[in-house]
DNA sequence: TTGAAAGCGCTAACAT
DNA sequence: ATGTTAGCGCTTTCAA
């Protein structure tokens, strides 16, 4: 019993010669065609199954010349919820209908992600789930519209479906909060208007402040590639001025880590000399003291919005007709406590009024 | 110009058709074969680079009936860094040969793993990297056992080389830290023995008690599955008894999450209420204050090395010979401020003694 | 140096 | 209900 020796090497081929039928009668069977003798599918199917039978499913593919086992996923980065949570959960609902993911990691480099979307076209994938990298180039672009693709977080202006989250609003409503509590020296921390959901995090930004009654000019920007690093960094630039902003607003999860960091290191206290809105995944922040104010997406929802997406779009091929609707996952603002009033003072160097 | 359009369907017949030579001559000008005349090959990709043709890949594997075109790549998890930073570099160094990572994740459930196991071996990937799950089905390793693989983190006893962390020497000195500092009753959360991880990390954790010259009683332990909830339920577990310990170390990384987070919540003031010695990587505890004792391992490392074994079994075959050698990346102690002595006074309802 | 032809393993017309 | 056969796109003998 069992598969001794080598790797699997049984074919419909030798199924047919063992059982004396065709190798049509064994697909079929093995298919579940309607069209073959109840008893006698069964009997190949048991046949099958004792010799270890497996299917080659690029043979498949190649034959079908249309297959859905494998999708490509793109995505820059992985070491973030924001992408790992969503390859979990599309791999989970995708593996239930056969398919498998071609994971890609293009670190945010448009050669290699081009490089990457001809492997994937090489492999005849399916369709393509990706999250474009900053700075997508042209030939990319025309290789993704000639393809079934879902965007998600990012998109890069292809006539695709996606799936996004709406940062508008949260944006907006975390400005006005903290304009509420006094706030009129605000920094942002943000990713750069490039990417698609950085500038919708951007229009939130000023939205906010419009609706607040506040001047673009309130606002100390920084607009940076969405890496811890540059998180650490952008905080440190933010509150090295000579008149620091006395609230800070992250949009960004990976920049958010950096930027709590950084805001730690700098050993300001949270809220009383420093509010602190942040942008993620709650676990990231679930340590710090005290809990974050932050803004926090559903990557499941997202997930699943966006293999649903994809089914739909593999069943009527790519980019067809109209402009396809883009999908929202609305992102929530949770008020937790680094967010408070501005000290009551201006900054020590700023100034010479003591008390 | 550019391809226009539907999908690519530019075949090496198609070439060789519109230059007037053999499918042959194509297949062997694109595949730099020197057994083609120089000028002709130069005009023959020139040719198929203005085509835009693009190689099937499932094709050159069906044909070559063996090729690294696909590895799989088989986890629990992926949203931990302890797999998605390993499923990143894997990613990123199979890339440079053209190899695309398959991935699945088998949310640690046998049958899930069982099933995907075939699917994979049914896409004819040349190998598998695989974390196993802990209660691996007898089928899945008769499976693995005709395969190259390359395991890591977790071994499932079958004839396949590996990388792992050797934790055992972290995990004793984490006890002699804790023993030197005073501490008698230490409490062990981690994962089960039947992980190979968890045990390894367990025999550290004696050989610690050993070497201090504490009794293995003087430890209360859990060992549960890791997940972050069970961090959480496992640190209140050992908490909530009527003689707590005065230190807890934590072997593993999504325990440990949220293990820090429990105790952050009891309220318990680090360390002079309570020792924590948590594990992981330290993006995950980088908020904390103060922060936190722990165990840390280069996954980067982890993961080069698998890569590379990977290439070694590829070239070799499966389990060929003698058992193959595991590797491993070595786990390091960071002390910082969350161990410290034990409080001078044993617990409230433990003795009377009174100072 | 190049071409013709035989597969790789499977599915799908097209017979029977 | 079952068998025959022609591919899918590529590589690779074997001839020329």
């Amino acid at each position: 019993m069992g598969t001794r020796g080598r790797v699997t090497k049984v074919s419909v081929a030798d199924l047919a010669a063992e059982l004396d039928v065709s190798t049509a009668t064994v697909s079929r069977a093995l298919n579940g065609s309607p069209a073959v003798r109840p008893e006698l599918a069964q009997r190949i199917r048991e046949h099958a199954e004792a010799r270890g039978y497996v299917a080659n499913r690029m043979a498949r593919a190649l034959s079908a010349n249309v297959s859905r086992a494998f999708v490509g996923f793109v995505i820059p980065y992985v070491d973030t919820p924001a992408y790992s949570s969503v390859a979990a959960e599309c791999a989970r609902l995708l593996s239930a209908d056969g398919t498998q993911l071609i994971l890609t990691i293009t670190e945010n480099d448009p050669e290699r992600e081009l490089h990457q979307l001809k492997d994937l076209v090489a492999s005849r994938v399916a369709g393509l789930i990706i999250s474009p990298s900053t700075h997508i180039l042209e030939a990319s672009k025309q290789l993704l519209s000639n393809l079934p693709v879902v965007e998600f977080h990012r998109a890069c202006g292809i006539a695709a479906p996606g799936v996004f989250s709406e940062d508008e609003q949260a944006m907006s409503e975390a400005v006005l909060h903290l304009a509420a509590l006094g706030h009129t020296r605000i920094g942002y921390l943000g990713t750069p208007e490039a990417l698609s959901n950085g500038a919708a995090r951007l229009r939130g930004l000023h939205r906010g402040l419009e609706l607040a009654g506040l001047d673009r000019g309130a606002v100390a920007m920084r607009l940076l590639e969405p890496t811890t690093d540059n998180g650490k960094r952008g905080v440190r630039d933010l509150l090295d001025g000579s008149r620091p902003p006395t609230a800070l607003i992250v949009g960004g999860g990976a920049l958010s880590i950096g930027a709590a960091q950084a805001v730690h290191e700098s050993g300001r206290r949270l809220p009383d000399e420093l509010s602190l809105v942040v942008y993620g995944h709650p676990s990231w922040f679930a340590l710090s003291d005290p809990p974050l104010t932050r803004i926090t997406v559903d990557y499941q929802d997202l997930a699943l919005r966006a293999a649903r997406l994809l089914n739909t779009v593999l069943d009527s091929g790519p980019a067809r007709g109209g402009e396809p609707e883009p999908q929202f996952v609305t992102a929530q603002l949770h008020l937790a406590g680094s967010t408070g009033p501005p000290p009551k003072r201006a900054h020590a160097s700023d100034r010479k009024s003591r008390r």
